[in-house]
DNA sequence: GTTCGACGTCGAACACTGTTCGAGAACGGA
DNA sequence: TCCGTTCTCGAACAGTGTTCGACGTCGAAC
């Protein structure tokens, strides 16, 4: 669900005291983009009020003369990132619609798990309406009955932040400090997973024992890329003959 | 992914401690148990060390001696969730997947956000186990290659947690404290949305403009249901003929 | 009964979190 | 200059998870 609705705040008093002020008024966009500095480094929880405003060289209750709360600045936080997913292009609906899932995936990777930022909040921002406007156009301009394209949309997004969140908390769990590529513990990981599936007695789970392998089979990527283009060619099958 | 890997803990010396004891050992199936109370009541963040240790009167350090952390009661609170679970039933192969996700997302939902638990966390117990096994048999049985129905899983499971979790995380949003029902405020909510998206410039946003009554349409249960029925339908086309 | 080691309890403390309140400084317009 | 608005900021409040070390309880061995 995407929301164009604006955040409005009293900038021209603001900017006009800027101008003239002994010590510049604390700039709520700078606040953003060290708030951002600091996911990306050390990932969401590092961020707080009084660290911010540390590195600003000022108390933390002087950022709530800015925002209303570390609430709202994460919320502008999700903004910026939401600004970053780039517009889809191709000629065939499938491809844009897998296209834009994509791009939003590659958005909130660069960000540890701001994808986090998400959840309950109605994301908004031009680039993501101008995406959304895209695909739906792709999606409908091919047959797909608007209904169908409006929910996938929804589905789609919710399913590309849920799977960026999950993939940096999993990772969070494979670091033993070693040191090691995330991927060798990654695959350490699984492994373990993978012998305790086949040690499961196997008249109880004839199935999983027996496919083990499938079951810890792929990695990340290859997840992401199977569940967009399973749930599209679901799509497909709803696009009425004729 | 499910791990079957069991929670293993000196039972035996503890089981004999608190039957002589003067006052009973601290029990953590009791701990667990106060815990997912206080989530139902109030939400994943109402459960603290110090309420939990205050409700069974003594202090926060004593649950140092029975796990490891809040993280570690917290993964016991999410086992005892998953063994809600309903072992699917049906004749057809999509009749079971489908009746699993609902019954994943039933389980969820009687528990607030704790949903939000499965994040990074490789979910375990025998339910959970046995309704995979029973899914992972279906699928096969009806033809859908062994890497797609194991992938299957992991992707429908992923959506069923961010569904519920983002369920939750917006009707906090919508909470307005004045009472009314949510599906009152949930109404309220997306009629400013729809409001918006007609109001975008149509030249820029002809397809949102045009179907915004789309774009809003359908409660949470109507969302899930077709999420997961899309997905469903995609596998389904990747049964090989014949 | 006494001793000893294991287990459990618990107060104090540490290091942090978001936020509010009220005093005061800075500012700009009249 | 005066006054109202905006911004800053120290102190304080009310919490959070966790650790440390002292001490109590317990059961087995002697």
């Amino acid at each position: 669900m995407t929301d164009p609705s604006p955040v409005s705040r009293p900038e021209r008093s603001r900017a006009r005291a800027a101008r003239t002020r002994r010590r510049p008024v604390l700039d709520v966009d700078a606040l953003v983009g060290r708030a951002l500095e600091i996911i990306d480094a050390e990932g969401l929880d590092a961020v707080s009020m009084r660290r911010l405003a540390a590195d600003f060289d000022t108390g933390p209750a002087t950022l709530y003369s800015h925002v209303a709360g570390k609430d709202e600045l994460l919320g502008l936080v999700l903004a910026r990132i939401l600004d970053e997913i780039q517009i889809p292009d191709g000629d065939d609906w499938r491809e844009v619609v897998i296209g834009w899932c994509h791009a939003q995936r590659d958005a909130f990777q660069r960000h540890n798990d701001a994808a986090r930022l998400c959840f309950g909040r109605v994301p908004n921002g031009d680039a993501l309406l101008e995406g959304c406007e895209r695909v739906l156009g792709a999606m409908i301009g091919a047959g797909v009955p608007p209904q169908v394209a409006a929910w996938a949309i929804d589905a789609l997004t919710l399913y590309v932040t849920a799977d960026v969140f999950e993939g940096w908390m999993m990772a969070q769990q494979f670091d033993d400090g070693s040191g090691r590529p995330l991927e060798d513990l990654a695959m350490e990981h699984f492994r373990g997973v993978h012998e305790r599936f086949r040690a499961l007695p196997p008249e109880r789970y004839p199935f999983i024992t027996t496919h083990a392998d499938a079951m810890i089979e792929g990695d990340g990527d290859d997840r992401f890329a199977f569940g967009i283009e399973t749930f599209v060619a679901g799509i497909a099958c709803r696009i009425p003959e004729g």
